[in-house]
DNA sequence: AGGAATATTGACAGCGCTGTCATTCGTCAA
DNA sequence: TTGACGAATGACAGCGCTGTCAATATTCCT
């Protein structure tokens, strides 16, 4: 930087500012400033301006699994806003662990990020208090809540999975079962919304579920599948708790000899590119998670550069059921 | 770091040394400060050490993508390995765009990073130097190549390939397609590794092959499919360039009433989960993805915590052929 | 016992930038 | 004409830590 002052005759402090905040420098100023940069090929150091101005351009991102399909469509949307930015995206993996969470809460905070995204609204008592306390803008996203910590960007599950399993009853199914694996607590909310539907179908019905805490995996979903239908062979239909469950599913029926649809419905969650195409397409719920990572950052974005405003301190980015022949009793 | 200091007595830079080289500092003084900086919650400011050290603790990532599951597949095996060090992982998405890769190893380089990963061979001049004169670790992962950079974690995609080919052969198919999709270099090798097993066995066959340069998808596979038999009936199997377009050429097969194995051959390339789980289960071959990432990022860290003895300064993870029904004729 | 080697600690300056406050200069209303 | 005011620029110090070199304490060897 001391270069480019020296090149074009001002102060290193004006050049700073030329970078930070044009409008202050006069237009000549500005563009000889701009040409000497270029020229010499200057990238200020994010280090340096960090130390000195006390607050880095790191957006932290904290979420639970990197894998994970969902994840990833997130982290694509965050990652496609952050491009061309100043900032840049640093990712903390929680491992569906709320103490490691915590952890790295503190890590990224002693780095004063510029903001804080973070999944699901399940933090540590110690986390939201931390969070809260954070002098900079924090989005929690993937779900809805009551309280905020401050913005939120998400969709209800249970709602979701509610609307997805009356789906499953308005097909004529009558013995809709939940497949449940990783069961974190958007799992739960979606098993919940399965109960609601299957309660306010008939509040004396029984429950069928076969959940577990281990990943999910379109194997583990056919295994699932199987298990369940030796244990309850009534069943006529499944509500997965996500895709690669229900592909799992789709494919330990068709070994079984089923039809899909006629004989067996499957529904997933997410709607994951392979659902549509799958043979025979698979029903699912749409959720939008590259606009989530998205919206997520614009919003972050927006606060950090100064808008106080929280006009839309909550974005509900909803769900679309979307049907399809995994769901047709023909 | 002063607080902690104080607290026990000592200066500031005993402290620092407490904390970096621990072997440094006299026993009993480095156990009050470990004492002090957990009574302190004392977390060191990493901006204000990277401008003291001239170096940071940012390990810069240039993949090309992010949603695809190979990638994901090799973050998560780099997240996993350096969760619990003091490095952080910083991706940046070149988006398939040398261009892009360039500008970002000058963004990446400017912050001093402790080491750089760079997926594939094939920088542009310009990137190549610039890394080849950094005074940091650098990996190449993916592929090999005979002039790395510095060092290399990757395998050869080509004789990959050419496996895969050979294996439709070995099983009886007369006539193996290729069918690809995001026609990235690596996906180009994988069609020549087709093409030298198809010359193999048959120096004046012709290639079929249908190629796009659209991103991947399941969808895409099932299209390409369709159109390749539309125009090319008498092929009786298909490589596909990864698992995805396998996955939607079956479920294309199967909408045309083919028999997977008997009437049609179908191959991937990866081995995601999926296709063991599928019905039938699909041919594919396996890479070490999540093992490319955990192994590129062990041998940097070695590399800058001083190992300077390059002595596998390339490594081969190779490729499994698994050979599944979607390659029995029956 | 004497000196050299080693282990342990500290002083100091400065990494590259920005926040704060001061200065200069031109403009404008009274 | 004059003082007030805003725009443009600069001086200075310091962000929190570490590299370098120096000083002191301790151990070891002859």
């Amino acid at each position: 930087m001391a270069d480019v002052a020296r090149e074009v005759g001002a102060s290193t402090i004006t050049v700073s500012r030329a970078l930070r905040r044009p409008e202050m420098v006069s237009e000549g100023l500005r563009q000889r400033i701009a040409v000497a940069v270029e020229e010499l090929g200057y990238l200020p150091d994010p280090a340096a301006r960090a130390l000195a101005s006390r607050r880095s351009n790191v957006i932290g991102v904290l979420i639970p699994s990197v894998t994970n399909n969902v994840f990833a469509d997130v982290l694509a949307g965050l990652y496609d806003t952050v491009g061309g930015t100043a900032y840049n995206v640093q990712l903390g993996n929680t491992r569906y662990d709320t103490q490691v969470e915590e952890d790295l809460v503190r890590i990224f905070l002693s780095q004063r990020p510029a903001g804080l995204i973070v999944a699901g609204v399940d933090q540590s008592p110690a986390s939201r208090r931390l969070l809260q306390q954070a002098e900079c803008p924090v989005v929690q996203i993937m779900e809805l809540a009551r309280d905020p910590i401050d913005m939120l960007v998400g969709f209800s599950h249970r709602d979701a999975a509610r609307a997805a399993t009356e789906h499953l009853l308005d097909r004529g199914y009558r013995v809709p079962a939940f497949i449940g694996a990783r069961m974190d607590p958007r799992s739960e909310r979606r098993r919940a919304g399965f109960c609601d539907a299957i309660r306010a179908a008939d509040p004396r019905a029984r429950i069928r579920e076969l959940t577990t805490n281990e990943p999910s995996s379109v194997r583990l979903g056919g295994a699932l599948f199987d298990r369940l239908r030796a244990d309850a062979p009534e069943i006529d239909a499944v509500f997965c708790n996500n895709d690669d469950l229900a592909l799992g599913a789709q494919f330990a029926a068709q070994r079984a000899g089923l039809r899909i649809g006629p004989d067996i419905g499957i529904c997933g969650f997410n709607d994951l590119e392979v659902m549509s195409a799958a043979h025979p397409a698979i029903t699912s719920v749409r959720t939008f998670r590259r606009e989530m990572g998205e919206i997520a950052l614009q919003r972050l974005l927006a606060r950090i550069e100064g808008a106080d405003d929280p006009s839309e301190a909550v974005v509900d980015l909803s769900w679309r059921l979307e049907p399809r022949s995994s769901t047709d009793r023909g």
